[in-house]
DNA sequence: CCTACCGATCGGTAGG
DNA sequence: CCTACCGATCGGTAGG
């Protein structure tokens, strides 16, 4: 009956922790100003005022419903790819984790980030700069990898990273938009196909089935 | 100080068309469901309800609301696209339309219909059906332009159609969503560079400056 | 964590 | 088009 010695944490903070990720998962379909603490309360079956105590204020639980949205996006999509070798296969395998992640519905309206960037592009304030941030990271992120698999050997010189490494991530962001708008996988293997052709046209050498389009 | 026969539109039917502008404008912004008829009401100087009376509801003004964008989407972009000859320059065209509409901030939160995208993905209801209907007629649309430049020889047929648009498409997207979150127009030179290259792959002939990557 | 409440704002209505 | 108002919900507070 006494709380294990092995449990790290209290269960406040475990607590604390399944308020932010139901907060993420309201945050990926309605927006993370669409977000109310009266409707974040309503699922969870607490009250508004006790779970207002634990955050402080909104801005407070936006900004740590996105930390924790990044926490699980390093947990579903990042930490997976990190798991390949470097080059080629962790950059398919980051993007195999990307639309796997997708596929699996983690958050219950698409990608909470490509939600983030529409949502807060336009805006200005502390939530505004933190999806700057974020987005900036995550674009440092995906041509680490490209630099990476460049300097292996893996693939061509002649593309310049940032322009590829904008063209493969545009197909993550569509096919994410129009997987959750048309409810369709079919946007899914667009994406799929997309990546693995630029790549594919941006390897050294061809590759065991050399097509080169379709 | 009659009113001049010559008017075709009645100031009630101006007065309805300018709300609806200003509408578009502080959606693009606030996003489609952000938008409430308060601030609308308190950025025209007019009371809350003389405009209430313009729309009878919220979803009334909403859907409204988008008619409108999409007459300013088809004057900024689709008919500049139009007076270029069939194929490969009314592809161009229209790309160097949508870019253009981008930079001169038609819309000040950026492209009207990708924040539309974003926003209603995830929901449903009457506007999400309206902006899947609409995504449907756009990508539609620039399949055509694609399978046009095709019949005519301008773009090989090796390229699928339907995979082609996706990928131009998601240059425009992503263009869009980085330049107004950085407020930076190098995100539109990388989409712009992005589309331009994807295409010069596609084409029967290689052009005047055949240059193919970089 | 709760009940009970605050002023502000929401979408919407009545009456003119 | 306006003033004046409705109940519901917003973010947030007091007090326990």
């Amino acid at each position: 009956m006494s709380t294990p010695t092995g449990t790290r944490r209290s269960d406040g903070a475990r607590t604390h922790e399944a308020i932010l990720e139901a907060s993420a998962r309201l945050a990926s379909v309605e927006g993370i100003n669409g977000l109310t603490i009266g409707r974040l309360a309503e699922e969870l079956g607490v009250s508004k005022s006790g779970l207002f105590a634990h955050f402080g204020s909104k801005e407070a639980l936006q900004l740590e419903t996105i930390e924790a949205a990044k926490e699980i996006f390093d947990r579903e999509v990042v930490r997976p790819a990190l798991e390949a070798p470097p080059g080629l296969p962790r950059l398919e395998a980051l993007f195999e984790a990307f639309f796997s992640y997708l596929e699996r519905g983690v958050f219950p309206g698409g990608c909470f980030f490509a939600g983030l960037l529409a949502d807060e592009d336009a805006r200005s304030g502390p939530v505004h700069d933190r999806a700057v941030h974020l987005e900036r990271e995550w674009i440092d992120f995906m041509e680490q990898l490209v630099r990476e698999a460049r300097e292996l050997g893996h693939i061509k010189k002649d593309d310049d990273v940032e322009q590829l490494t904008f063209e493969l991530y545009a197909y993550l962001e569509l096919a994410n938009y129009h997987f959750v708008l048309f409810r369709d996988p079919d946007a899914l293997e667009l994406g799929r196909v997309a990546a693995a052709e630029r790549l594919s046209r941006a390897l050294t050498e061809p590759r065991r089935s050399p097509t080169n389009h379709r």
